[in-house]
DNA sequence: TTAAAACATGTAATTAATTACATGTTTGCA
DNA sequence: TGCAAACATGTAATTAATTACATGTTTTAA
C-alpha cells in the first residue's frame, strides 16, 4: 500500500519547467498564466509550497540572488535526481484521459428546451468569450512563431499553442452551427 | 465579505440532474460516469454529503422507498427553493472559460523535439484512446437518437453527445496531423 | 515625484476532490 | 444454488486547489 495512487501531475510539470531553464516561483506562477495555463493552472500558494518539497525530495535546487538593492529571488535548478523523474514521467504512457469540465455545456443541458430564449444569448455570450481567447491566442502565436523557420527553435511550445488554438477555433465553430442570426 | 467566492458547481449539477427526475444518490452517480461525464465529474463520496447539504438548505427532499425485502433507497426530489436555485444558476452568465487540463499536451510540450522517438508512439497511443472514446460516443448517440424526431425529446442530451462526439473527432484530427505513417 | 503595476515570496484557512474504508441487498446468469 | 455484478449508502483520511491573509521591493508611466 504505497507508491501506487500517484497522481499530483503539479510537480512534475515544474520540473519540466525548470528543465527548460532555471527560474524563479513567481516564473513559474506566470507560465501558468499563459502558454501552459491553456492546459494546467497552478496560483502560487500552490507553486512555493510545491518547490519546498521539490527541493526537500533532491529533485530541485535553489540559489539565492539579489535584484536591486534587496529585492531577493530563488533562482530553482533541476537536479540530475529531478532530471530523471521528469524523463520517467514523460515517457511514462498517460492512459487516461484527463477529464474535461464546460459548465456552460452543462447548462445547455440543462435547459434542455430548443426554443428557451435563454439559449442564444448564452450561446453568443460563450461565442464572444472563445472567439477573444482565440483571437489572443493567434496575436500570440503570430507574434512568438512569426514565420515558419522559427518554430523548430520551440516545438513544444509551438504544439501547445497550435492545440489550443485548433481547439477554440472548433469550440466556436460548434457555437456557431447554432446561433440563429441576431437581429 | 460574504456570499461572493460562489464555485461549488456540484451543487447545481445536482439539482438539474433532479428536476429532470427524482432519483437516488447512486443514479446521480452513474450520470457522472455517462454523458455528464464528458463535461463534469463527481464521485458518490461527494455526492452524498452534498445531497445532505442540499436537503438541509431546503432545497432538495427524499422519501423513502424499499426495493425487494429491504433495500432502501432515498428518492431525492427538487423543492420550489431548489429549483429557483437552479434556474438562477443556468439563468446567469457564465463568463469564465472553465480551465481545461491535458496532460499528454503537456508531455508533449516537454519533450520538445520534434524528432524524439517518444513523440510518435505517444501520438498513437492518444489517438487509440480518443479514437476508442468517439467510437463509443457515436455507439452511444446511434443508440439514444435513432433518428432526428428522436432528438427534440431530450435536446439537452443530444446536445452534450454532439459536444462530445465533436470534441473527440477533433481531437483525434488533431494528433492525425502530427502521426507519421507506422511501418 | 508619486502612485500604480509588476515583481517577489511566503502562510493560513477553507473548500473541493479523490481514495480508501465499511457494510449490506438484489439480480442475473452459469 | 451459488457466486459475481450491480445496486445502494454512507464515512474517514488524505490530497489538491482556491481564496484570503501578509509583507515588502522595483519599475514604469503619468
Amino acid at each position: 500500500m504505497a507508491t501506487i495512487g500517484q497522481r499530483n501531475r503539479l510537480q512534475f510539470i515544474i520540473l519540466g519547467l525548470l528543465n527548460q531553464q532555471p527560474q524563479t516561483g513567481y516564473d513559474l506562477a506566470k507560465a501558468f498564466e499563459n502558454e501552459i495555463g491553456e492546459f494546467w493552472q497552478a496560483q502560487h500558494s500552490q507553486i512555493y509550497p510545491m518547490l519546498k518539497r521539490l527541493e526537500a525530495a533532491g529533485e530541485i535546487t535553489h540559489e539565492d540572488t539579489v535584484t536591486g538593492e534587496k529585492l531577493a529571488k530563488k533562482q530553482y535548478t533541476l537536479t540530475p535526481t529531478g532530471r530523471e523523474k521528469l524523463v520517467a514521467w514523460v515517457s511514462q504512457p498517460s492512459p487516461e484521459l484527463t477529464p474535461n469540465k464546460d459548465e456552460f455545456i452543462l447548462k445547455l443541458y440543462f435547459i434542455k428546451d430548443v426554443d428557451d430564449p435563454r439559449i442564444q444569448p448564452m450561446l453568443r455570450e460563450q461565442y464572444r468569450l472563445h472567439q477573444a481567447q482565440l483571437a489572443h491566442l493567434q496575436q500570440r502565436q503570430a507574434t512568438v512563431f512569426p514565420d515558419t523557420s522559427t518554430i523548430d527553435q520551440a516545438y513544444g511550445h509551438y504544439l501547445i499553442l497550435d492545440h489550443a488554438i485548433a481547439r477554440e477555433a472548433h469550440y466556436v465553430s460548434w457555437l456557431t452551427q447554432y446561433l440563429t442570426p441576431e437581429d
